[in-house]
Order: C-alpha cells, then sequence, then structure tokens
RNA sequence: GCGAAAGUGGCGGAACUGGCAGACGCGCCGGACUUAGGAUCCGGUGGGGCAACCCAUGGGGGUUCGAAUCCCCCCUUUCGCACCA
C-alpha cells in the first residue's frame, strides 16, 4: 500500500490542468457562462493565509462549475502598482518595476502551488503600459464629459520632508518617516465626478439582493443623501450667507450663524470688526491643529464671535455669526445655522457660550421633554404663521415661502465627495494631461498614449511628484497650438486600476479599444465576486461608479457589474489577524511542504464558513491531514478490486443499499452546499461521513482480498461510492481526487468530467422516522413507511409498548388535539 | 453617539422554510493491533440523576401545539461610520 505523497501527486496534476489548458475559455462564451472573480492581489512578495482563503473558496465555485458544464471565466492578476514598490526602491534601491515584476514571479507560483483553477492567459499587471494606456484613455473621455476636472484640495504636507503624505502615512498625526508633525496644504489635485452618479448609485442599492446587506448598509451610508434646504441669511454690510439645513421646520428657533473656520469668508466677515484680533488668533490655532484630531467628534467643541450679525429671513432678528470648529466645511455650504433647543451640538455650543435657546417644537400635550429636543416627533409653535404644523408639513410650507421670495431652495446633499485621483507619487499611472500657457490644460491626444512612466527619475521620498525629477518627462509641446507645454507630473490613484480591471480579463491582448464590448455584454455582470471586507465602501463604490460611466461610453457594460458578493472573513491567529508585526504570519508554502495544497485547502475551507473569521489552529489542519489520508487508503486500498465492476442500481444486501444511498445523498448535499448556499464547510462534512460509511462497509485494512470474496454488487456500489467521492472531493482536493479518479481506473481527466446527477430512487427511503412528541416535547420515535398518514401513525404509536402509556394516558379521552407534519413528527397536545 | 452583524458543548462549528439541539472535525476517555505509538482502526463524549426522567442555544419576557430560529427589553463582542447640520 502506497503512501499518500502529496509532493508527489500536486505537482504531476498541476502540470497536466495546464498543459491541457483546463481552465481556458473562449472569449466569447459557447456554453452557458460563469464569470467567477476573486480580488486581485497586491504583488507584496508572498501570498498569505487570507488570500488563500479568499482563492480557495472562488476555486471551489470555480472548479464545479465547470465541472456542471459551464464556460468558467476564472481570471488572475496583478494590482501592481502602489507605494509599497516605491519604498522598496527607496530603501533597497531596486526599481519599483524590478521588484514587482519579482514578486509577481514567485506569488504566480504560490498560486500554481496551491492548484487554483485560473485561465493565466487572461492575466494582466496594472504596471504595464499596455493595461494602464487605457487608465489614461478613460481618464481622457471623462475629461472630455465634464467628469474629470481640476479643483484645490487640501493634502496632508510633511514639512521636513516636503512631501505629500497619504492618509495611511499620517501616524497620529505626525509623519511616519521623520516624525515631523504633518499640516495641511493646498493644491490643485483632478477629480472624478462620482458625485453625477450619486443617486444612481445609491437607487441601485435597493435591488442589489446577491451582495451582503452590510456592505449596502456601509454603501448607503457613505452616499449619505439628505434631504433640507439651502436658505440666505442677510449679513449686516456684507453678502448674505448661505447655510444648508435638514430642519428648515426650526429655523424660527436659530439664534446664531456658524461659519466653519474654514469657510472662505470667515477671515472677511469679521474684517474691521472689533473681533479681528480673536478671530485671527482662533483661526490661526485652527489651522495648526493636527490633522487626526481636527475630525474628531470628541473634540471639545470651540468657536469665537466674529463681531457681525445676521437677521433670520424667516422672523427679521438679528442673531450673531460664530466662527466653530466643528462645521465642516466639505459638507453643505460649510455654514450653518444654530438651533441649540432641537440639535445636540447646538446646544453644547450654545449653552458653552452663553447663547440664547429658543424652544420652536413642542408635543403639545404638556409634557414637553427636555431640551434639546432632537426627535422627529411634535408640531411647530412659536413660528408665526407657521405654528402648529407637524414636522413634515412645516418643512415643506417654509421650503416654499423661501422660494417665492427668493432666499432659500429644496436641496439634496449627498456625504459622497467627488473622488480626487492626483498623487504626487511615482509608481502609478501618470496622468495624460498636459499644462499649455496658450490653451491651458489640454488632453493627451489619444494616439499618442500611453503617457509611459519615465524611467530616469530620482526616488528620495521627499520633494514634490517624482516625475518632476526626470529632465525629459515634463518636457513636451502642446498638442493643440504646438507651442512649450508642461506634462502633468502627478498619477493616479491605484483604485482607478482595480476599477475595471475585471472588463479587462475578456480581452487581455486588445490594441486598439480596453476590451471589446460585445465580450462584456456576454460575460457581464460577474457571477460571483469574493474579496475582503476592507474593499466593501472604495473599491466597491469606485467599481460600481466605472461600471456606469462605461455603460454610459457605449462600452456594453453594464451599469451594476457584480451579480453576487461575498466578503470572506479574516484569517486569525491568536484572535489577531496576521501580520508580520505581530509575528504570527503562517506562510502557506510551509503547509504546502508540510501537509501539501489539497489539506490546506481543506483546512481553510473547512474550519469557518467564508464569511466569518477563521482562527487558525495547528490540531484542525492535523485533522483534514487525518482526513486526506483516509481518502487516499479507501482508494488505494480497493481500487484494484472494483476496477471495471459494472454499476448495480438497486443491490439486494442492506449494507450495499444503505452505501448507495449514502453516495448519492452526499453528492446532493454536496452539490447544494456549493451551488446554492455556498456552505462549504458543511459540504467537507458531508464528504467526510462518506467516507466513514465507506469504512464501515469495507474497511481499507482488509483490502483487495477481503472484497474479492464479496458478492458483485458489493464492488460494484463500493466502486460506484469511491467515484463519487472523487467528484465530490474535486472542487475542494482537487490533486487527490484526481488521483483517486485515476487510481479507480478513469481515463478522462476529473477535472473536466461532467458532474453527475444523483439517482432520485436513491434520495427517499422506504421508512422513514417520525418524532412523537407530547406537548411539544420528545417521548419517542415511530419508524413508518415514507407519506404515511397520522392514523398510520397513531396506530404505530399504539402498538409500541413503551410510547403508549405516555402518549394514551387513559386511552387517549385527554388528547385535546394533534399536530401532524407529514415524514416528520407527531405533536400530541394533552389537556392539562 | 449612530448603524450593522454575531452570541450554541472544553474548542471550531452544524441545525436550509418555526418541527429530533450539538452533524462534521479538534480535544479528551476507553478498547483493539502492537516491542512501542505522537501511526491506524473501533467505541464513548452537553450537564444532572446514572433508571423512567429532568435541565440546557448570553439574560429576562412574549407569540406558538412546538422557538437556537419570530417579536420586545437588557447584556456582551466584533466591524463600519464618526460633529454630515
Amino acid at each position: 500500500m502506497a503512501d499518500y505523497t502529496p509532493s508527489s501527486i500536486e505537482p504531476r496534476w498541476q502540470r497536466i490542468w495546464s498543459e491541457r489548458r483546463c481552465f481556458e475559455v473562449p472569449d466569447l462564451p459557447e456554453r452557458p457562462r460563469f464569470y467567477c472573480l476573486e480580488m486581485l492581489p497586491y504583488p507584496s512578495g508572498r501570498i498569505h493565509m487570507g488570500h488563500v482563503r479568499n482563492y480557495a473558496i472562488g476555486d471551489v465555485m470555480a472548479r464545479f462549475k465547470v465541472m456542471r458544464g459551464f464556460d468558467v471565466m476564472h481570471p488572475m492578476g496583478w494590482d501592481s502598482f502602489g507605494l509599497p514598490a516605491e519604498n522598496a526602491a527607496i530603501q533597497r534601491g531596486m526599481h519599483p518595476k524590478e521588484w514587482t515584476e519579482s514578486n509577481i514571479t514567485d506569488m504566480r507560483g504560490q498560486l500554481v502551488r496551491m492548484g487554483f483553477a485560473y485561465g493565466w492567459s487572461r492575466e494582466l499587471a496594472t504596471h504595464r503600459p499596455e493595461y494602464y494606456r487605457w487608465n489614461q484613455w478613460f481618464f481622457i473621455q471623462m475629461f472630455r464629459r465634464g467628469l474629470a476636472y481640476r479643483s484645490l484640495r487640501r493634502v496632508n504636507w510633511c514639512p521636513e520632508c516636503a512631501t505629500v503624505l497619504a492618509n495611511e502615512q499620517v501616524e497620529a498625526g505626525v509623519c511616519w518617516r521623520c516624525g515631523t508633525v504633518v499640516t495641511q496644504k493646498e493644491l490643485e489635485q483632478w477629480f472624478l465626478r462620482i458625485t453625477r452618479y450619486a443617486q444612481e448609485l445609491l437607487d441601485d442599492l435597493e435591488t442589489m439582493t446577491g451582495w451582503p446587506e452590510r456592505v449596502v448598509t456601509m454603501q448607503r451610508n457613505w452616499i449619505g443623501r439628505s434631504e433640507g434646504a439651502f436658505v440666505d441669511f442677510p449679513v449686516e454690510g456684507g453678502a448674505p450667507l448661505r447655510v444648508f439645513t435638514t430642519r428648515i421646520d426650526t429655523i424660527f428657533g436659530a439664534t446664531f450663524l456658524a461659519l466653519s473656520p474654514d469657510h472662505p469668508v470667515a477671515r472677511d466677515v469679521m474684517a474691521g470688526s472689533s473681533q479681528a484680533t480673536d478671530v485671527e488668533r482662533f483661526l490661526q490655532e485652527h489651522r495648526n491643529a493636527p490633522v487626526g484630531e481636527k475630525l474628531s467628534a470628541e473634540r471639545e467643541k470651540a468657536g469665537v464671535f466674529s463681531g457681525r450679525y445676521a437677521v433670520n429671513p424667516f422672523t427679521g432678528s438679528r442673531i450673531p455669526i460664530w466662527i466653530a470648529n466643528f462645521v465642516l466645511m466639505e459638507y453643505g455650504t460649510g455654514a450653518i445655522m444654530g438651533v441649540p433647543a432641537h440639535d445636540d451640538r447646538d446646544f453644547e455650543f450654545a449653552t458653552l457660550y452663553r447663547l440664547p435657546i429658543a424652544r420652536v417644537i413642542a408635543t403639545g400635550d404638556g409634557t414637553d421633554p427636555p431640551l434639546p429636543f432632537t426627535t422627529d416627533e411634535g408640531r411647530t409653535i412659536e413660528s408665526g404663521r407657521f405654528s402648529g404644523l407637524p414636522r413634515g408639513r412645516a418643512r415643506q410650507a417654509m421650503i416654499g415661502w423661501a422660494e417665492a421670495h427668493d432666499f432659500g431652495q429644496g436641496s439634496v446633499q449627498f456625504r459622497l465627495k467627488d473622488w480626487g485621483i492626483s498623487r504626487q507619487r511615482y509608481w502609478g499611472t501618470p496622468i495624460p494631461m498636459i499644462h499649455c500657457p496658450a490653451c491651458g490644460v489640454v488632453p493627451v491626444a489619444e494616439s499618442d498614449l500611453p503617457v509611459l512612466l519615465p524611467e530616469d527619475v530620482l526616488l528620495t521620498g521627499k520633494g514634490g511628484s517624482p516625475l518632476q525629477t526626470s529632465p525629459t518627462f515634463a518636457k513636451v509641446s502642446c498638442p493643440t497650438c504646438g507651442v512649450a507645454a508642461r506634462r502633468e507630473t502627478d498619477t493616479m490613484d491605484t483604485f482607478m486600476d482595480s476599477s475595471w480591471y475585471f472588463y479587462r480579463y475578456l480581452d487581455p491582448a486588445n490594441t486598439t479599444a480596453p476590451y471589446r464590448p460585445e465580450l462584456a455584454r456576454a460575460w457581464f455582470p460577474i457571477d460571483l465576486y469574493i474579496g475582503g471586507i476592507t474593499h466593501a465602501i472604495l473599491h466597491l463604490m469606485y467599481a460600481r461608479f466605472f461600471s456606469m460611466v462605461m455603460r454610459d461610453l457605449g462600452l456594453g457594460a453594464p451599469g451594476e457589474p457584480v451579480a453576487r458578493l461575498v466578503c470572506q472573513g479574516m484569517v486569525l491567529k491568536g484572535g489577531a489577524a496576521m501580520s508580520k508585526s505581530k509575528g504570527n504570519v503562517v506562510a502557506p508554502d510551509d503547509m504546502i511542504e508540510k501537509y501539501g495544497a489539497d489539506v490546506t485547502r481543506l483546512f481553510v475551507l473547512f474550519a469557518a464558513p467564508p464569511e466569518k473569521d477563521l482562527e487558525w489552529s495547528e490540531s484542525g489542519i492535523d485533522g483534514l491531514h487525518r482526513f486526506a489520508r483516509r481518502v487516499w487508503r479507501i482508494v488505494d486500498a480497493h481500487a484494484a478490486a472494483v476496477a471495471g465492476s459494472p454499476m448495480c442500481a438497486r443491490p439486494s444486501g442492506a449494507a450495499a443499499l444503505e452505501l448507495r444511498r449514502k453516495a448519492h445523498q452526499t453528492l446532493t448535499r454536496v452539490t447544494d452546499d456549493i451551488d446554492r448556499r455556498l456552505h462549504l464547510n458543511t459540504a467537507i462534512a458531508a464528504v467526510m461521513e462518506l467516507v466513514n460509511a465507506l469504512y464501515a462497509f469495507a474497511p481499507a485494512e482488509e483490502g483487495a482480498e477481503a472484497m474479492s470474496g464479496r458478492p458483485d454488487e458489493d464492488r460494484a456500489v463500493l466502486g460506484e461510492s469511491l467515484e463519487i467521492l472523487a467528484v465530490c472531493l474535486a472542487p475542494f482536493a482537487p490533486h487527490l481526487a484526481s488521483e483517486a479518479w485515476e487510481l479507480l481506473g478513469r481515463k478522462d481527466l476529473l477535472a473536466t468530467h461532467k458532474w453527475p446527477e444523483a439517482d432520485p430512487a436513491m434520495l427517499a427511503t422506504a421508512t422513514v422516522t417520525v418524532v412523537v412528541q407530547v406537548n411539544g416535547k420528545v417521548r419517542g420515535r415511530v419508524e413508518v413507511p415514507q407519506g404515511a398518514d397520522e392514523g398510520s401513525v397513531l396506530d404505530a404509536v399504539r402498538s409500541d409498548a413503551r410510547l403508549r402509556g405516555t402518549v394514551f394516558p387513559d386511552g387517549g379521552g385527554r388528547i385535546a388535539r394533534t399536530v401532524y407534519v407529514p415524514d416528520k413528527l407527531l405533536n400530541v397536545v394533552i389537556a392539562a
């Protein structure tokens, strides 16, 4: 008997799958299609257990659908632009491209060794010009449609390194590299107008039933739609101030206005007033506050009186204008009306600075709750002609009044902001724009794409955009008028790269278009997309946005690219995410060496359902190793004895019939668990049960000799059951399953073998066990023919000596009623 | 603070539509085979009485013939957002 040696089995099958191109699909599907996608990795150097889990889940689905006869698009690629490559370059003097390409080679090898069924001919890497030229092309299309524009934006700035910092590079308010306190600076940046699609992005969420509820909720909150109104407050001796409010029904209680310290008129409002020096000091302090602190809700409220007054357009009363640190410039208009009686924040602020508090909402039952009263109940009071209205009616009436008198209008605001894509980084897609002194900002001619990332740059981690250090890159002549002009030296946010890559897989070699639209029409939407919950908001929002834009560009994209989304949980060790800094990393390569790829796959799939976090456990993986060896031994022991046995659909022996039932029931369970429920852990549990049943029927230790003395039908059923075992295992442990298939004498490839249908006759049993309850408590069980009616079950209960006394205490006189669920349960209710 | 998800044996988890709680695996206990076992196989394993029975799915209430599952309140944990006017 040979040992189970994954180190010799696995590479052989990997070679066969690759040589026979088992997982390559035609550009246009010829059979029913299934697009199975996993989030592409950043090529950091090594795959980790999180990747293994993510890709193992996708691989089960892809392999299963291949066997079910689908044309399965199951591609893999590399999200290969990004900061780590640049840092590696700075630290080790290696070019980012060299570092990235070498990592890709290593990681591809690791994925192959895991036995994942990718169509590698479609592999892409986003740092390659043949890919990123289409980022540039999309950018230009968006620019032409007004979807890309320039604007000032505050960025994190390290004065020591003289460089822009990404949010991740700001640690507790200081520069990650040199520890200097990070300040803010305004720079001209490129933006994509995702807000144009805000309403559609929100509306579609209602229909996205294939997405996890929590992701839908997160996206809805992120879009953050609120209905309200703009109101202009006249300012004494100045231009009116516009505020946004969702609570215009409380406007009669507005006792102050508050401006964000970042509001463009904050400085002007107080010019010449007696408060000028106080305001100046306040603004100065605000500007110097560390970035992290500035946005925190726990921050103490603070403000300063501007010295000016505005007029409430509804009441005509004079109210002070304050500048307050809790007012955000980024939302609404950067100015608010303060209604302390009906807003927690305004209340806190008014209390702090002793501003008046005026109740204008009452419940009308004489038991008005204490202020601030912020719920949506009640009616207006002290609100002039609008008094006595329910909140909703008051809002309508007041907006109408403001519109009629031309000092306000109803409006919808979104929390979602336009997407700033400029990065002052090297390792990204160059933004294909040219700054011409005569024509302004113009796009590079499409025939000149791609704008190649220059090689002759200095990477120091200091200073502005690295592309500026190239002696040749920025010098260009204007594509419109020909005069000397300057090339844009910023690069794109790498989220651009990952927003549409799943379309490029369809047509990765296309040199004249990002892809052929008819291919998108044939393959989209993606049937199953699997990835980490960390991308629930940004990546998936951008991907949806891009898909809408691509649809509107006539590229055959559906508005929503992903039909079903699965977010797998994290892989933990010792209760914490595996990370280098914690030193709790388990390397997939070590696991392959120790247990093999199949066992590693089985473990990550068995230990927890896909959506839950998975706690790594060494003894847990031992259990799966044992299981794999059990499978191996039972196949190895009986393969010779069962080879060539004809099928036996209706064995006469009880044990053989029982085994055949078990095999076909397992097939049904596994099929349903994978296809409908995506409960991969219970699918594996079902296969384990089948293996246990096989051992009970024909222990491996007795081997071929014992089987040779058994009836033909035993050998036939054993052979069939072993084949079903191989089939059921094929998506999870494909190498072991393929090897078993071959041992059993099958000449075709299991990976592309047709997934069988269970024999319906084996799914039903002649008799069923019906649970007998008294008043809902289990009192026993009876065996009855399947489909038996209530009377027969009661007869069975009466003929059971033990049950009779419990169920019919005085011959049945006190039975109030019975509840019968056919083939399942009989509940006898006995009156007290 | 707001929002979402989850809470089941010693552990990971199962129980699909309200119908036998604890599938499957780990661990543990016992047995077989053995010079030996950290290999393998077989059996046992929620708790209490050790028998018929009783108790048990974070806690408390409710709906129901029947609740891990549905409803209400509370507790705990995790995640997301965090002054969004």
